[in-house]
DNA sequence: TATATTTTTTAGATTAGACTAAAAAATATA
DNA sequence: TATATTTTTTAGTCTAATCTAAAAAATATA
């Protein structure tokens, strides 16, 4: 078994090559807020694993097999974090943490008792996809609420877990997936937006609404 | 946080007072499966934390932290195994191994709302009682199915996860907590006992049979 | 009681993962 | 292009937890 450290790297830069980032020594210690010596330290071990290549001062990519592993830290963790909102209530903002320690130390039968008891789902509480035991990450909405047009149908399909407190403030806004609303209107010089969900007018700024991933209501369906 | 290296030794330390031993450096030895030198040398790492007492050759005992350190764990431990049998289906033999890594990692919440979910039990699966967050542990029934009388109806309260095979056998036998029975015949010199079972009469071998608690079924109720 | 055996501790090494300070390489600026 | 700045790596230290081999203490045996 491999360290929780190590999985640990090898999640953080998977995040990076996720966005198409390359990340730097630099990059890599901010994120695990470590000094930069130790991740130098580090990428040798996970190399000699053939965990990622690494050459000095070239950077940092993942291996096959050490993007399966990432892969399977995101699976889990996507996994219990749907299951700690489903089966024990609760809310999406105690989600990440619990999630977090936990990925660690299941099982593989874990996983499979809860990914059946769950119904195989393809997404998690925030709307990010779980990857499935192939790798595989299906697609997922990118269109932020922040650019979105007015006066047209719009549904939350996700949002980004980016800080518990932005969390609160989208529960308190009723921003979360699966909630419909309409955009009223949109104040200049990236100001609050005006939204219509059901029959209440909710105010949400900008910034936050930037954190906010929508997709258009089918008109047919 | 403590490491789990330290709440392990802890609740090896715990099993041995809870059965009147003292345990000596060997015997810590052999229950961490590490050598001698290892545990001299955490008994002075705990000692310094209070967690112990220790002094050279004499010994060792749970302070009151300790105890309840160890305490947290057996109650963590104890509530997880209700919890992957009740709400994931575990099997008796399968709850240890799982139990053993989660117990080190969930949180306090998590601890809460299992337990609320279960609706407060006081027994695990096994029939060993659950500390409560007081960490008194109520007393348990301790009569051996190896040693019980005849012509009387008893009913399985515990059984002892000394091992998967142990569980595994008993779980044939329907050998489990709850089982009513009546011993039909007792071979001599440690032989096997016939058991009736509802229907069905059913043999145990007298080793297994010492692992098996049993209380007398209540005439009146 | 004296000696032999067993148990425990000490001493010193190892590994993973962190640290700081200094050196080296890469990049940016004049 | 030469110099300054930033980034990365090297070198050496630290802690937790382990190991082995040897020494010391406790216990058992003659």
């Amino acid at each position: 078994m491999l360290t929780q450290a190590i999985q640990d790297y090898l999640k953080l830069i998977y995040r990076f090559e996720a966005e198409g980032r390359r990340p730097s020594t630099n990059d890599l210690a901010r994120g695990m807020d470590v000094a930069a010596a130790s991740v130098t330290n580090m990428l040798k071990r996970l190399a000699d694993l053939k965990l990622v290549t690494y050459a000095s001062y070239r950077g940092v990519s993942l291996t096959d097999s050490g993007r399966l592993i990432a892969l399977e830290m995101l699976r889990h963790h996507r996994l219990i974090e749907t299951y700690l909102a489903q089966a024990l209530g609760y809310s999406l903002d105690q989600l990440h943490d619990e999630a977090e320690h936990l990925e660690h130390h299941i099982s593989e039968q874990f996983e499979e008792r809860i990914d059946a008891l769950l119904g195989y789902p393809r997404y998690d509480p925030h709307g990010d996809p779980i990857p499935s035991k192939e790798g595989l990450i299906p697609p997922r909405c990118n269109q932020a609420l922040s650019e979105a047009a007015l006066d047209v149908d719009w549904v939350v399909r996700r949002i980004s877990d980016h800080s518990k407190e932005l969390l609160r403030y989208l529960m308190h806004c009723h921003l979360v997936p699966e909630t419909k609303l309409r955009i009223m209107d949109r104040a200049p010089f990236e100001g609050p937006l005006t939204l219509r969900i059901g029959e209440t007018e909710v105010m949400v700024g900008y910034k936050a609404a930037c954190y906010v991933y929508v997709e258009q209501v089918d008109r047919g369906a």
